[in-house]
DNA sequence: AACTCGTGGCC
DNA sequence: TGGCCAAGAGT
């Protein structure tokens, strides 16, 4: 489907702007900022130079970034923390990101360190992050890097057959790493291109016609930061809601504010409902005060993390069952009751408590008070241990745990 | 090609 | 409050 309104027509920025009535922005206004990232490629004449012009003055800083100033300067970007990052931003937002970066390069600063690491440290990490086949797939691909002398492939292709490194990922790190004129394209460059040719077509279904046109857009230099703008554009000033239209460096190249409702772009498909899933889930304590764990298959939901024992979810509650799953027979309390919310569906598990002898079930293990924090227990195990014995999971800080109660 | 796969913040 | 959505990938 052909934009409504295409503000830079594909063979030529020039006539393409004439074409289509816009005000003349490279002509009209900011002409002397545009000489960072000028670009020989037909059509991107615009676009790129403004935005680079922005990101130089508003860029964000970040700790896996390397500021424009400092590129200019020769300070090369690290692939391992690229890549690093990259990984955990998928589909996970800035602020969740900071602290697990921060404590990742700390644990393992290069990828020999992360290959060294047991794929079990990794998941614990990792623990809270979500997505948590990222986290393994994070494990085998420092593996297969370290095997090849611990240097990332420099190019999108070889990036891409790297377990974890989809056609988004392999562009940015080829981009931002390698100064590769990739077109990276994440929802924020989504949001940002179907607002700036005001596409109605539903998303999924225009990828690849946004792909085609950031291709059009990326400059041949400055790559890494072209892309890192259009990012932080979306984020920042192009955002999903009440997106700041007058602070946006491209506001002469946007169809979509012409229409008066920019917010309406990306339009999307709706979405399947989420279906209610029930189950109980079961917190066995030893007189120690340890916890009764088991590690969940590596495949699937919540894969190779670990959990409480639980009744299968399932969409009604059966008391017969729920008895059943129990790992042992014992004076189960009802402690409490929690909800989850996950993808695709959402989740209401009743929390059973019992004080326990201490016999271990096959395939299932005890942690102590002190190592609860530390297990790679995804969230919504964390609120079901929570709801049993309220601060069982909490990080002791030195401060608390040393000073009896 | 459609599903699966977490979590937290926002309004 | 509940829906929306974030620097998507794997199957």
């Amino acid at each position: 489907m052909a934009p409504l309104a295409q503000p830079r027509k594909t063979a030529s920025g020039e006539s393409g702007k004439a074409a289509s009535g816009e005000s003349g922005r490279s002509a009209s206004k900011d002409s002397s900022k545009a000489a960072s990232g000028d670009s020989s490629k037909a059509g991107s004449g615009g676009i790129a130079p403004h935005l680079l012009a922005w990101y130089d003055a508003h860029h964000r800083e970040l700790p896996w970034r390397i500021a424009p100033r400092a590129l200019a300067s020769g300070t090369k970007p690290n692939p391992y923390r690229v890549w690093l990052s990259e990984v955990m931003l998928q589909q996970t937002t800035v602020e969740a990101v900071k602290a697990y970066f921060r404590a990742f390069v700390e644990k393992w600063p290069d990828v020999e360190a992360l290959a060294a690491a047991s794929t079990e440290d990794v998941m614990k990490a990792w623990a809270g992050l979500g997505y948590y086949s990222r986290a393994r797939n994070l494990k085998a691909c420092a593996d297969l890097v370290a095997r090849r002398g611990g240097s990332f492939p420099d190019s999108e292709a070889s990036l891409r057959e790297l377990p974890g490194i989809g056609a988004y990922t392999a562009a940015a790190i080829a981009a931002i790493a390698f100064d590769r004129p990739a077109a990276v394209v994440d929802g924020n460059v989504e949001r940002v291109v179907s607002r700036l040719f005001s596409i109605a077509t539903p998303l999924s279904e225009a990828k690849p016609e946004i792909r085609a046109l950031v291709e059009r857009m990326v400059p041949d230099k400055r790559p890494g930061d072209f892309a890192q703008a259009m990012m932080d554009l979306g984020a920042t000033i192009c955002t999903p809601r009440r997106p700041n239209c007058m602070l946006c460096p491209l506001r002469a190249d946007c169809s979509a504010i012409l229409s008066g409702d920019p917010e309406r772009f990306p339009v999307r498909l709706p979405k399947a409902e989420k279906p209610l899933r029930r189950g109980a889930a079961f917190v066995a304590v030893r007189g120690d005060g340890a916890i009764l764990l088991r590690k969940r298959p590596d495949k699937g939901l919540l894969g190779g993390m670990t959990e409480v024992p639980t009744t299968n979810w399932t969409a009604r509650v059966d008391g017969a069952t729920t008895a059943a799953a129990a790992p042992f027979a014992a004076d189960w309390r009802r402690a409490g009751q929690i909800a989850h919310v996950f993808t695709h569906f959402a989740l209401d598990l009743d929390v059973f408590q019992a004080q326990v002898s201490g016999d271990t079930p096959a395939g299932h293990f005890w942690s102590l008070p002190s190592d609860i924090s530390g297990e790679a227990l995804p969230t919504v195990m964390k609120k079901a241990i929570e709801a049993a014995i309220p601060g069982a999971t909490k990080k002791p800080s030195p401060h608390t745990a040393k000073r009896p109660a």
